[in-house]
DNA sequence: CATTACCTGCAA
DNA sequence: TTGCAGGTAATG
């Protein structure tokens, strides 16, 4: 799932509905690979009583501020969602943890494919975190001349660059092609073959796409859940993820489906080309005709 | 850089 | 039955 957009409106969702609330106990767990390496007694036990004082986002991480001053750091992964459910909602076969709040409600975490991870963090846990990931590209400080210093030097593809959490934080496989898309470039080009004006596009095109999927509250293809258990509206307006056969939007060629860096990718062979090799002019076979 | 592993469900 | 899926870590 869950890239930046989906991981910001769950935090947002979390940091308004069970800010401040207290965690009962640790009410159900169905897989304890998701609270490794602490065991079910170890991790209930240390949440228990603890307030929840904050609820925010770094990179695609989910992070609730205990009173304690430990951190639960979650992360969903392909197909995790971590939400309060409403009152009639039950207890299914994918919901993994369910953590009893004090006021009688309920935290859910569900996650069908079971990738996802929970890890109670101290001060230089969250520390580590933090440093192991890239800017996040809606602040402030993420700015052109910021993604120019990180493409610099690096010859490698353009997408699986983006999907590089320790470069640039929270992009995932949708907005990778959807950023690519509107900036017209193919997924394959050479980071530092970018030129200024597409380097500054390909900026624009990250913070649109990510502000706009945030402001729709995330994309749900199958799994994913906002913060209140609702899905997304993101999945409505791709330019071209998931749209293989369909009219590019600008010039209306069929859009293509190929895999770069082992992932599906779908772009406009038109408006998104790849220019010919530097010294291939005189040594590509010539096509036919 | 690519492959495999981790998991389950769903569509072709 | 096969391939594919929003992610990432481990291993050649």
């Amino acid at each position: 799932m869950p890239e930046l957009p989906e991981v910001e409106t769950a935090a947002r969702d979390l940091a308004a509905h069970v800010g401040g609330a207290r965690i009962a106990a640790l009410q159900h767990l169905d897989w304890p690979r998701l609270i490794a390496p602490l065991d079910p007694e170890g991790f209930g036990a240390a949440i228990k009583g603890q307030v929840i004082q904050r609820v925010s986002r770094r990179a695609k991480w989910l992070l609730l501020e205990l009173s304690g001053g430990l951190t639960l750091a979650v992360h969903l992964r392909m197909s995790g969602s971590l939400f309060v459910p409403r009152p009639e909602e039950r207890v299914d076969a994918h919901t993994r943890l369910v953590l009893a709040l004090s006021d009688g409600r309920t935290l859910h975490f569900r996650d069908v494919r079971k990738f996802g991870r929970m890890r109670l963090l101290d001060a230089a846990g969250l520390a580590a975190l933090d440093a192991a990931h890239g800017p996040e590209p809606l602040a402030d400080a993420f700015t052109p001349a910021c993604l120019k210093g990180i493409l610099r030097g690096r010859t490698t593809r353009i997408k699986p660059l983006l999907l590089d959490q320790s470069l640039i934080a929270g992009i995932g496989n949708i907005y990778a092609d959807e950023a690519l898309w509107h900036s017209q470039l193919h997924p394959e080009r050479p980071a530092d073959s970018l030129r200024a004006n597409e380097v500054q596009r390909l900026h624009e095109a990250i913070r649109f796409v990510l502000d706009k999927a945030i402001r729709l509250r995330g994309s749900t293809l199958r799994d994913y859940r906002t913060g209140t258990g609702e899905s997304g509206e993101n999945q409505d307006h791709f330019l071209v993820y998931g749209r293989t056969g369909a009219p590019c939007g600008r010039c209306h060629t069929a859009l293509i489906r190929c895999v770069v860096a082992q992932r599906g990718t779908h772009l406009c062979p038109h408006c998104q080309t790849l220019p010919p090799a530097r010294g291939s002019a005189r040594t590509a076979t010539p096509r036919a005709r």
